[in-house]
RNA sequence: GGGCCUUUAGCUCAGCUGGUUAGAGCGCACGCUUGAUAAGCGUGAGGUCUCUGGUUCAAGCCCAGAAAGGCCCA
């Protein structure tokens, strides 16, 4: 006999029906403790090959691509990194939920100017410039890089190819950018042109915007007159008889020789000023300040806006030609006199406008910083030592107004710590006007791609509508190099399929640095002449190719190349930066060979801020990486869910209050799940009830999960994973904790274990487990694991289930009979009706009238349709109101709509279940118990 | 300085074509429970919708400007 039942019999009341009940049972933990298990899990899935099985499982689904933007293999990943690939993550194990093949190729950026700098660095000064050597040193720092990163994307649980990614520097990848540059040469898209770049004298090179410092430095300050040769603006009023001129402003007179035009602001306001007899045309705002260094009287004659000024015809200073005023937007109020000295070898502001009026890129300035013979008054001077000259040049030719002396912040040589100048250099430009190609990339944006936000469109648009052409080329040593001869004799770049061919089968066979061996310069064939003046011998490009072109090539050397991905991708998704960089660079390149874009869709995330609003910075102190704030927070998947709680497509912020919501979630989340399985101890699905037999409360739970399966598919599809957290948190805290669970206690701890009531709540919680799993696996990767695995222990998957991981699975379809929209109304309105007797017993509570809600009785008085409403639902109110007792009654003709009263229950409490019900005493066996106890215990097996 | 974007309770987000006392979840306070227990339930208090003008009978929603913040550029 059961030692209970005997305890029982001999009167004892102390007997303790607890052991009687059905109390959840699961070994599932309630402490999450994601720090040392997701360790674990990451492990296991990478001993079962988790990607592999994913891989097989969707062969013959449908494809759906996601390009992995390659990160830059320096440095930690941080929040932002981070929030970029569990976005990416989230995306993809949605769409593999959802039945789609879901290769993911991570890669990275490896080559360019900031691992190069670091390296160069720790070089000692000796081999600072053997380009073997630091190729050799920026690749071993670029693989360590890559692993380190590598490692810490995986604790995050992004599901990727890990084992093979991409890496720009890798020997295919940097043969299909050769391949790639040689295609968009022989379409004539490439050219060579002139363009200004930080030039260090000392070092004879080009710097890098990284290579440069700003240091205090003393220079002159001239104001210099352009006196007007010819044309004159109506708006000016009557042209003024004698001399008129445009007065600029420089701190390097020894850019004046390469002056090509005077630039002013077309909106300022211009002003014709007499002084002495002259007269001067300049910003209107500037005079007072210029003329307080002339010392002289002047008057305004006359106003007019600078568009006026366009066309007129300048002769310059000193030198025997003149230059036109043109318009310019970069023209300030700040100093000089809103007439800016242009001259577009020397600066890139006056390259760009200059581009416009199609000026000369005039340089007469040689590798050494010296005057060539370009300028023949001064060749062979420095240019700083030249600036006196040129001072007194000018004053010599009464054109200088004004010069001092000032002290300002300059470009310096990060390693001579020497003053640098902008000088015009050779350099490889794509052309993006040849043929129409800008309209049709423009084209493209606007029909062929999906931007999400809709905002991106435009503003990549705007991008690509006024951008300039692409400067290709780098003085640099860490890339691919530009695969290019030239003619000795006259200069002529050779631009030949099958040297392009034979310079990407070499890269293929080792890999870029063979360009720098002799083996590259036999590509030539034997006897190979210019194709221009006949010449013989050759010279190699030395330049590489700026690194943007390396990630533009991705879909060539990635999407085109892997057998398990395709072009065009579906989609591309990184920071709103990328609308510049990677977004523009993969468009340009593949519009130019393909003829349409890389990717069917963008989806553009924002940044990552602090609690303020701040962006991440180590000098604000808000800087964190990925692998503290797992740490700090704990564990990888309240990362994830971080990152699904909030709309990315704006910028996201973190703080530890956000944080601390965010760990609350996840509770709840982690809870819900315990609850289920602890709930399902003894389920088997093989004993799933009939939906018609389930009761009215578990129908209604399946129409919202019905509804929530809606939502969030339609919330993904549109990338709003934050809309799909909050229905999902909504469902666990509102519609299952707060209703569901609550109401079901009774039911599963009390009633038969066997009982047909019973196992109707087991049905509608297995169908809620199997349903949120796979809800929750993309977001909380690890969690939803374990809880698969748990489920597995406790028999709850179905047979054709996956049972090696959740991530195998994919979304259930709701049956359509779950879908009952009278049933949900009717619950609607009995839900407004619950909250006025929750409140009602809140205010008994208060009046110490009841504690428990289970103490209470509850009487409605209702009339008319109220009354045959509740009628036909006050089975359930009971239980629904977890009260003891539930009383309907008519109010009459002339009583309330709706009233509802509560009363202390009279009736004695029954031991086992709590509730205070009339049958608790008339049943011999069990004085204590109420009648469904009492059959309940009864049904238990007696021996 | 320019282009694009953002600004609704402590936090994350709703708020349809402008229309009665602006919503949700979380958090918070108070209470209940101690058979989801380092859990669970209930009730309640929180908002001059960034600001300033304007349009309108009526504006969180429309218009103009400003401030703060973000990305990119200069």
């Amino acid at each position: 006999m059961d030692p209970a039942l005997e305890t029982r019999n001999l009167g004892a009341k102390v007997m303790d029906y607890r052991e009687t009940l059905n109390l959840p049972k699961t070994d599932f933990p309630m402490k999450a403790d994601l720090n040392t298990r997701e360790p674990q899990r990451q492990a296991h899935w990478k001993e079962i090959d988790l990607y592999g099985l994913l891989h097989q499982h969707g062969k013959g689904r449908k494809k759906y691509v996601l390009h992995d933007g390659p990160p830059y293999a320096n440095g930690d990943v941080h929040m932002g990194t981070a929030l970029n690939k569990i976005s990416k993550d989230l995306v993809m194990r949605y769409k593999s939920m959802r039945g789609f093949h879901t290769p993911y190729v991570p890669g990275w950026d490896c080559h360019g100017m900031p691992i190069e700098h670091k390296v160069v660095e720790t070089l000692p000064e000796a081999e600072r410039k053997d380009r073997q050597r630091i190729r050799t040193e920026c690749r071993k720092y670029a693989e360590r890089f890559v692993d380190k990163q590598r490692g810490q994307f995986k604790q995050l649980g992004i599901l990727g190819d890990w084992e093979h990614p991409y890496l720009t520097m890798s020997p295919e990848y940097q043969a299909a950018i050769v391949r790639l540059f040689g295609e968009l040469a022989l379409k004539g898209l490439i050219y060579r042109g002139l363009k200004p770049v930080h030039w260090c004298p000392a070092c004879q090179s080009a710097l890098a915007e990284a290579e440069v410092e700003y240091e205090d430095h003393t220079s002159p300050s001239v104001t210099v007159r352009f006196e007007l040769a010819s044309g004159w603006p109506e708006s000016l009023g009557n042209k003024p008889a004698g001399k008129i001129y445009l007065p600029i402003w420089t701190t390097t007179p020894w850019t004046l020789p390469a002056n090509r035009a005077v630039c002013v602001h077309p909106e300022f306001t211009y002003a014709l000023v007499e002084s002495e007899g002259e007269h001067y045309i300049l910003a209107k705002e500037l005079i007072e300040a210029n003329w307080k260094n002339f010392g002289k009287a002047y008057r305004v004659v006359s106003e007019t806006k600078g568009q006026a000024l366009e066309h007129l015809t300048l002769q310059h200073p000193f030198l025997a030609y003149q230059v036109p005023v043109i318009l310019g937007g970069h023209v300030t109020l700040d100093s000089g006199t809103g007439c800016v000295h242009t001259a577009p070898g020397h600066g890139q502001e006056d390259f760009v406008v200059g581009k416009q009026y199609k000026l000369e890129v005039f340089n007469p300035v040689g590798e050494n910083g010296c005057f060539t013979s370009a300028f023949p008054e001064m060749q062979g001077q420095f240019v700083f030592k030249a600036n006196p000259k040129i001072v007194e040049l000018l004053k010599e030719r009464g054109a200088l107004l004004h010069s001092e002396n000032v002290a300002h912040s300059y470009p310096h040589c990060w390693r001579h710590h020497q003053p640098i100048i902008f000088r015009a250099t050779e350099q490889w430009f794509l052309n993006v006007d040849r043929d129409g190609f800008r309209q049709k990339l423009l084209d493209i944006i606007q029909k062929d791609v999906t931007w999400v936000p809709e905002a991106s469109r435009n503003r990549i648009a705007s991008m690509v509508a006024s951008r300039p052409d692409w400067c290709l080329s780098r003085q640099r040593n860490w890339g691919v190099p530009l695969p290019i001869f030239y003619c000795k004799e006259c200069g002529e770049p050779v631009i030949r399929e099958d040297v392009f061919k034979k310079v990407e089968e070499l890269v293929r066979a080792q890999n870029a640095d063979v360009w720098f061996t002799p083996e590259a310069r036999a590509v030539l064939p034997e006897g190979s002449a210019c194709a221009k003046c006949g010449g013989r011998e050759f010279r190699q490009e030395t330049d590489i190719l700026d690194v943007w072109f390396d990630s533009g090539a991705s879909h060539a050397a990635v999407l085109a190349l892997r057998p398990e991905l395709k072009f065009p991708a579906d989609l591309y998704l990184e920071g709103s930066d990328q609308h510049r960089g990677w977004f523009q660079v993969s468009l340009l390149t593949a519009v130019a060979t393909m003829g349409q874009a890389p990717y069917r869709s963008v989806l553009t995330h924002g940044y990552t801020v602090d609690g303020n609003g701040k962006k991440m910075s180590k000098s604000l102190g808000n800087f964190i990486t990925a692998e503290e704030g797992i740490k700090r927070y704990g564990g990888a998947d309240i990362l994830r869910l971080w990152v699904c709680s909030e709309n990315v497509q704006l910028d996201i912020r973190f703080s530890d209050e956000i944080f601390k919501r965010t760990v609350d979630a996840y509770r709840r989340m982690r809870n819900t799940l315990r609850f289920l399985l602890g709930n399902l101890d003894g389920f088997k699905p093989t004993q799933v009830v009939k939906y018609k037999e389930l009761a009215e409360m578990d129908k209604l739970v399946l129409h919202k999960l019905a509804v929530l399966l809606e939502q969030s598919g339609e919330a993904c599809d549109a990338f709003d994973f934050y809309r799909f957290y909050q229905a999902l948190h909504n469902f666990c805290a509102v519609d299952l904790s707060a209703f569901y669970f609550d109401v079901l206690k009774d039911r599963l701890y009390a009633d038969g274990v066997k009982s047909t009531s019973r196992l109707a709540a087991q049905t509608t919680l297995w169908h809620v487990l199997n349903h949120l799993v796979r809800l929750l696996a993309p977001i909380l990767v690890h969690t939803a694991d374990e809880t698969w695995e748990f489920m597995g222990k406790q028999g709850l998957l179905e047979a054709n289930a996956p049972s090696a991981s959740v991530h195998l699975a994919t979304w259930l379809p709701a049956p359509k009979e779950w879908t009952d929209l009278k049933l949900a109304q009717d619950w609607e309105h009995l839900f407004e009706i619950r909250a006025e007797v929750q409140k009602q017993l809140e205010e008994a509570r208060n009046a110490k009238v009841i504690g428990h809600s289970y103490e209470a009785n509850v009487e409605i008085r209702a009339r008319g349709d109220k009354r045959t409403f509740l009628a036909a639902h006050v089975k359930d109110l009971e239980a629904f109101f977890i009260v003891s007792g539930v009383q309907l009654e008519d109010a009459g003709a002339a009583g309330p709509d709706l009233q509802i009263k509560v009363i202390a229950s009279q009736a004695k409490k029954c031991e086992r279940c709590w509730r205070m019900v009339p049958s608790v005493g008339v049943h011999e066996q069990h004085p204590t118990l109420c009648t469904r106890c009492h059959d309940a215990v009864d049904a238990l097996p007696k021996a």
